[in-house]
DNA sequence: AAATCGACTTGTGCGAAAGTCC
DNA sequence: GGACTTTCGCACAAGTCGATTT
């Protein structure tokens, strides 16, 4: 299950057929072009926001923030579409570039923005360089020259979403915003928001929309970049529940005799009791780490006895735990409804922020509780002791005035801040990695809903050019430079293979991965010729959480010699790419396309492979189920892109062997047994085959004859296989990340929208409130038939 | 100019809730 | 109505990428 096989993208004339074809549906209307110097310049003036009457009732104590109703914006020259030439540099960012320059004129910014380069190039032009087969004596370390310094601005300039188009239907729409509900309303009567009128299904139980507000932020203007709110007001971070000591019956023992143990020290063996059963406590690190932590707590009696943890027997805490969690599910019906109470309770109080006068969801108001640091793969942290967070550790962000949130009594907050150039509420430094959390809004925010849309636009801009940025790096492949060619080749896998950039990482801190950038020599072997292909290079490495990325790639030929000469006299431990890092790379990117990096190839390839499989995969003809499943499948193509497989679930295995029992003993066989039968039979088929085939002495007849009858055996298990698959297809392969982070929601909306299917079939409730902005601007605008699928 | 930091997105796994089946 | 499955939401780890520090 672990391979992953060639994806169809490989074919690229074809994927450039198609974009070109698409035009229409992945591109924009002429940018609404609002930023200017001025704004730039100012970019943290907080401006007033247009209010709604509840805001001020929402913030008693109003906010003294200094705000100006100030709200002029410099007109500045509507850029056309296009964005085809080198000339295309947005316009706001080549001020800014020529200010730094201390050049008063555009142009000669951009003159000088091409001497830089020049200069780059001859400068690291060396003899090493003659052509394709060139010798190049790799680096030791790598060690660019970073070029040019970043735009000190992020502008928004060229090509910032347009306000939804202006319809009359607009206010129509208005009156189905929900009532911006006060802070202190308790009554939570549930009849109030019939205006309603969106598709629910009618099932569904009225889920009490009163939490949320509607705010259709996409049809309202855009702050100033940099500028992420004007306020922010919210109740600060829920604590985890104080330890609870255990009952004095319960306790651990040290080297066969039960020993009492400090609060705190048998805290934290708590935490460690409660794993016993999952595989992290077998290990030597996960141990080691966990027991050099809980040292550090214990009181030095406690510390002087207990000096072994394998004479540490955690089991009657482990049980009790056990008996605990039995409990909590017998509980009756009344119990559970009253802690529902509660927490919907908290929910209310702790779960929303106010910001620019709108309710929004918080995604983790809860403060992350002690306890073990669970690291994925062989993280060399795992185990170590995840500490309490104490009102202490915590940064409070907030609108200035009287609604700061105050800390738990007797406690102080870290320190209150008033920085609306960031979007997080509340921050701790977590005790493992020493990094920061943060307590966020949810994705159905304005906040990140903006951000999203933004995301997709780019991956849409993006569209419009990977002609020639394709073109480019092709050529690129043939450049004298090493640096470049190197960059030249890591794109291509970037682009062809969504790859993650590969940013390096500090291995004592985190589990050895690899993205594009920092793969190793070690992770490719190239094969001449594979399954009939020839230039195949075979990926095989650990990616994000130690997901195995193993994989064939039939690649051209220049690449291909290029990859012989990146891997000339190294070691598999040396890096492939040794003279390109992200930074580098995303800075090249950058200079192709405003906002681009590496991360927007894969968005920008999932969508449009999604469309691109809905075209093929739909027909109008079937039913609502049928087009589903050409969907999921459509869907499935873009997980396995992206290389969102999950191992099997155990639960399914299970369910399987399940199933297989039962079928035994009643035989009662349902399609899925029988499926699964016949696979595993087929299976051992095979296996015999290879045995006869391997048995056989070569050249003989029976010899070839057990081969043809292995290979007709290995086809129809394949066949089997894929059938599988398919009747699992939403099992085997994890739909929910590309779903949620790569498809820009608009496809699969207008595609719901064109063949009738109903978007709750594509999107569930949450994913219909992150996505609302895609599914208005879709539904209520006939730029959702543009799409072709 | 590299190393580190900070903020934010992307990703998996797990537990609870919801659904299904007998 | 209880046992088992499946779905969903959340927790939180692990990435990306630009800014800041050294």
């Amino acid at each position: 299950m672990t391979e992953v096989s060639a994806v169809p993208l490989a074919n690229e004339n074809h994927r450039h057929e198609e974009f070109n074809q698409m035009d229409g549906d992945y591109s924009r209307d002429s940018a609404n072009f609002e930023s200017s110097m001025e704004i730039n310049e100012s970019s943290n003036v907080i401006k007033e926001e247009p209010n709604n009457g509840s805001f001020e009732e929402n913030m008693k104590n109003g906010t003294g923030n200094g705000h100006g109703p100030e709200k002029e914006q410099l007109k500045s020259p509507k850029k056309e579409d296009g964005y085809e030439s080198d000339d295309d540099i947005p316009w706001a960012q080549r001020l800014a570039k020529a200010k730094q320059n201390g050049s008063g004129s555009e142009k000669k910014a951009k003159d000088k923005d091409r001497e830089k380069e020049k200069n780059g190039k001859l400068k690291k032009k060396k003899k090493e360089d003659s052509d394709e087969d060139e010798e190049y004596k790799p680096e030791p370390k790598k060690k660019e020259k970073r070029k040019h310094k970043e735009e000190s601005e992020n502008d928004y300039s060229e090509d910032d979403y347009k306000p939804a188009k202006k319809k009359q239907k607009k206010d129509k729409e208005k009156t189905k915003k929900t009532e911006v509900k006060k802070e202190k309303k308790t009554s939570s009567g549930g009849s109030q928001s019939q205006s309603q009128s969106q598709t629910q299904s009618p099932k569904k139980k009225k889920k009490q929309e009163d939490e949320e507000d509607v705010w259709e932020w996409w049809k309202e203007e855009k702050k100033p970049a940099g500028v992420k709110w004007n306020t922010l007001v919210h109740r600060g971070p829920l604590f985890a529940p104080l330890y609870e000591p255990l009952p004095s019956g319960i306790r651990m023992k040290y080297d066969g005799k039960s020993v009492d143990l400090s609060p705190a020290t048998e805290e934290v063996a708590t935490f460690y009791a409660r794993m016993l059963d999952h595989e992290y406590t077998s290990k030597d690190i996960f141990n080691k780490n966990f027991f050099a932590d809980w040292r550090k707590v214990m009181t030095s009696k406690e510390r002087e006895m207990i000096a072994d943890l394998k004479k540490c027997n955690f089991e009657k805490m482990a049980v009790y735990f056990k008996e605990q969690g039995e409990k909590r599910k017998e509980m009756t019906k009344e119990e559970k409804a009253k802690i529902k109470e509660q927490k919907d309770e908290e929910q209310k109080i702790y779960g929303m922020a106010i910001i620019d006068g709108h309710r929004q969801k918080i995604a983790n108001f809860r403060i992350e509780p002690p306890g073990l640091f669970r690291g994925r793969g062989g993280h060399p942290k795992m185990g170590k002791l995840k500490k309490r967070i104490q009102p202490e550790d915590v940064i409070i962000n907030c609108s200035k005035g009287g609604d700061v949130p105050q800390p738990p009594p007797g406690h102080k907050w870290k320190e209150v801040r008033h920085d609306n150039s960031v979007t997080w509420l509340c921050s701790w430094t977590e005790s493992v990695l020493g990094s920061h959390k943060y307590i966020m809004l949810n994705p159905s925010s304005k906040i990140k809903g903006e951000k999203d849309y933004e995301k997709y636009e780019t991956a849409r801009r993006l569209k419009k050019r990977i002609g020639k940025i394709r073109e480019a790096y092709q050529e690129d492949w043939k450049s004298k430079e090493m640096r470049v060619r190197q960059r030249s080749v890591a794109l291509y896998f970037i682009d062809k293979l969504a790859l993650r950039a590969g940013n390096e990482k500090d291995t004592d801190e985190a589990a050895d991965t690899v993205g594009c950038c920092s793969l190793r020599v070690e992770h490719i072997k190239l094969h001449d010729e594979h399954d009939g292909k020839e230039y195949v290079v075979e990926f095989d490495f650990l990616g994000k959480d130690s997901i195995r990325y193993h994989n064939f790639v039939h690649v051209e030929k220049r690449v291909y010699k290029n990859l012989k000469i990146f891997m000339e006299n190294k070691n598999g431990s040396d890096d492939l790419f040794d003279r390109l890092d992200t930074a580098m790379l995303n800075e090249h990117l950058r200079q192709l396309m405003d906002g681009l990096t590496a991360k927007v190839f894969r968005t920008y390839n999932a969508s449009i492979t999604l469309q691109e499989q809905l075209a093929k995969l739909t027909n109008p003809d079937e039913n609502v189920h049928h087009k589903m499943l050409s969907y999921n499948r459509a869907n499935r193509r873009v997980a396995e892109l992206c290389n969102h497989q999950r191992a099997v679930p155990k639960t399914f295995e299970k369910t399987m062997e399940n199933l297989q029992n039962k079928a035994r003993h009643r035989e009662l066989l349902d399609s899925k047994t029988i499926d699964n039968f016949q696979y595993k039979e087929k299976k051992k088929e095979v296996k015999e085959a290879k045995r006869e085939k391997k048995d056989a002495k070569s050249g003989t007849a029976a010899h070839e004859k057990a081969k043809k009858k292995y290979q007709r055996l290995k086809e129809q298990l394949e066949k089997i296989e894929t059938q599988m698959k398919d009747k699992d297809e939403n099992k085997q392969i994890a739909l929910g990340t590309s779903k949620l982070n790569y498809l820009d929601p608009r496809i699969s909306i207008a595609w719901c929208k064109k063949f009738n299917v109903p978007v709750e079939k594509v999107f569930n409730r949450t994913q219909r409130d992150k996505f609302r902005w895609a599914i208005d601007m879709i539904m209520n605008d006939e730029d959702g038939d543009s799409y072709e699928f």
